[in-house]
DNA sequence: ATGGTAGAAACTCTA
């Protein structure tokens, strides 16, 4: 089973690049997140054309979340449950005998600022409900946008990082303990390139500097994990034309 | 020197 995660920053304006990728690499499922439309704007019938079923919680202009499927799954929920959440940031959705869940964490705009503030309380939910969907679910992977930089070496420049936004010992600790639910970092079981990032911010040239950092992640319960036979960032997508601003990850679970 | 770019939407917010 291969899954992938991408940050699309607008399903419209990224739909082209979508499709070539799913053509090109044809994953059994992929999250999105930042899809920008509402459901009514989810170009489901171009996805089926192209083999994918879809869902989606969306959203007008902001956020919004996907999981497509070469074949049909069951929708789990959209958004966390028990969660009153007005952005669209989490879809769950079963599928062969896995239970998939796209994640948009808030980005937190700057440490200690009320979005801050709303991304550390979302982490906490989000903990709370994953704590309940692992004991109920053995075959989970949470895959996503998490806006959270692990470790040093998931940074182009940590120490100018250090404490802000994306890399704080806050987020980094949040982040961290969802992974101790009993999650792995799929990407890390694996050897990496050296300096390998999934999102470059759009200015300051700061892809073609490699100036990036690695926030999106594919997340795997024990039982996955154990099964997972390879992790890697895509980086191809980032050097198109008018590109998302994140690249693709990709798991490979026999 | 808080700059720079991109997307959605509507003239500003979010990232």
């Amino acid at each position: 089973m291969k899954i992938a995660t991408w940050n699309v920053n607008s399903l419209r304006v990224r739909l082209a690049h979508l499709l070539d990728w799913l053509a090109a690499h044809e994953p059994d499922a992929m999250c999105l997140q930042e899809t920008k439309c509402d459901d009514e704007k989810f170009p489901r019938e171009e996805l089926l054309a192209a083999g994918y079923c879809s869902v989606h919680h969306g959203q007008r202009g902001y956020n919004g979340v996907a999981i497509l499927s070469r074949r049909a799954g069951t929708l789990a929920c959209r958004g966390i449950p028990g969660f009153t959440d007005p952005q669209s940031r989490v879809i769950a959705l079963d599928l062969d005998g896995v239970r998939l869940v796209s994640v948009y964490v808030p980005n937190g705009q700057s440490v200690g600022s009320e979005k801050f503030a709303y991304k550390l309380c979302w982490l906490e939910a989000l903990r709370g409900w994953l704590a309940a969907e692992l004991a109920q679910h053995p075959r989970l992977a949470v895959l996503g946008d998490f806006n959270v930089a692990p470790e040093p070496r998931d940074v182009h420049d940590p120490q100018a990082w250090e404490g802000q936004v994306l890399f704080s010992a806050a987020e980094r600790a949040a982040l961290d303990s969802i992974v101790g639910l009993g999650l792995t970092d799929a990407f890390r079981l694996f050897a990496q390139p050296e300096a390998s990032y999934s999102w470059w911010d759009y200015r300051m040239a700061a892809f073609r500097r490699n100036l990036g950092l690695r926030i999106d992640h594919v997340l795997l319960s024990r039982e996955l994990a154990q099964r997972c036979v390879g992790c890697t960032i895509d980086v191809a997508p980032r050097r198109l034309d008018r590109p998302s601003d994140h690249a693709p990850v990709i798991a490979t679970i026999d």
